[in-house]
DNA sequence: TAAATAGTGTCTCTGAGACACTATTCA
DNA sequence: TGAATAGTGTCTCAGAGACACTATTTA
């Protein structure tokens, strides 16, 4: 607030201005079929809002809200899932990019800032145990009926998730600090929409992105026990 | 306009909202030195736009207004390159990402979302001429002081530019219908920032993602004619 | 024929995939 | 010992880079 002529001077016009939301797609693998180290495939999955009320019955959507004066992005999508889903604050946005059909919405002109967030499952299962029917977890192949351009958001947001694991072995921290080579292969098998390669082919690319875990390989039911390998 | 009840339901609720603008990188390739198809390096270039009246004289910015209503994020693009630097409306925006810093901005909270265009250096040259100063073509590495976050956009751009041109011949369609491998290898050149291997290695890889051009090879000064290709 | 540029052939290296083989454990 | 799982060794194939060699033109 300083001298008033300049300040005047540097005011922004009065134009019309869109609202500007955030929309988030938050990605998780789902434990895999039945469970446990020897288990199947597992699939990429979204977490789906219920709608409000006056809305399509039977719809869900994508948790989002509109951003606040002086919040970053990144704040928004933050407060959004806390607001909508309990999740903490411990979440690493990253944006997808800007949907602005000028219907998207037919409230108003909306601009919808996409984004995308990596949480491990067992993070998910708590806060969609205590929304009470007001969140679920569906698979990205069977997202139903979605308001906006919400498909897209998942499309845009599955498209992102395959290019950071075909880069790097863990990039969403979806598993704990030690895992087998085998939890990391159906994590990638899952996000990959299981079109990568063999399990075998994979080790060899994987290994390079590791570094062993110092503790003793883990027992499994049967077989030969799984040695633990850390992020690098 | 349906029924006023429902209407005011679903009306958006006051809320601050903050300016949306676009700013654009518009990238190009200059000619080598000194020119024709023996030539040696070219550079990657950016137009800059010199400031309004008002501002710190001397500095340069990127083209950019703010987003009209009802238009789209792609409108708005090419409206600024039409009204700032008289180009027509032949231009295929990307976006890049919002800028949102809350302090980005002294004049109050300003969202851009930046965008990247390609077009040759001969659509660009008529229309700098005809600026009479106001515009300039810079190599991306000696963009002066820039306003706002410009030099990150800039940086964003050639990130995006740089992995469209390893992924296709000539995605940016900076050169003519056909053309020799020499001169689609100092575009990629360029482009990567002199970093790619050999123009040796180049010919093998590129040739995949090229149709032969039915038209006889290309007479130069010396030595043997030049084949003339397509993208395919 | 020399200089200059375009284009090809060949070698090596590396990474991916396929697949057979070995290792370790439990019942 | 057999079943089940983890892990290794080896073969082949494809793409990238290096580089020498050939091809075509002008002066």
């Amino acid at each position: 607030m300083g001298k008033k002529d300049k300040a005047a001077k540097r005011t922004l016009q009065d134009h019309p201005r869109p609202s500007v939301a955030v929309d988030t797609a938050v990605l998780t693998v789902l434990p895999p079929e039945p469970a446990g180290p020897g288990g199947d495939r597992s699939e990429l999955a979204v977490l789906q809002i219920r709608r409000a009320r006056g809305h399509k019955k039977g719809e869900w959507s994508l948790p989002g809200t509109f951003l606040h004066e002086g919040e970053l992005l990144s704040e928004s999508v933050a407060r959004s899932l806390r607001e909508k889903a309990g999740l903490g604050d411990d979440v690493v946005p990253r944006q997808l990019r800007v949907f602005d059909r000028p219907e998207r919405d037919t409230r108003g002109r909306v601009l919808s800032v996409a984004h995308k967030v990596w949480l491990p499952y067992a993070r998910l299962v708590p806060v969609v145990e205590a929304a009470d029917g007001a969140l679920r977890l569906v698979p990205v192949g069977e997202v139903g009926p979605m308001p906006f351009d919400h498909p897209e958001i998942v499309a845009a947001a599955v498209d992102q998730g395959r290019a950071e694991y075909a880069q790097a072995a863990d990039p969403g921290r979806l598993l704990p600090d030690s895992f087998t080579l085998h939890e990391l292969w159906v994590v990638h098998d899952a996000v990959a929409g299981h079109y990568d390669s063999s399990e075998d082919a994979f080790r060899l690319r994987a290994v390079r992105l590791l570094e062993p875990s110092p503790e003793p390989p883990r027992k499994l039911d049967v077989g030969r026990p799984a040695r633990l390998y850390r992020r690098r």
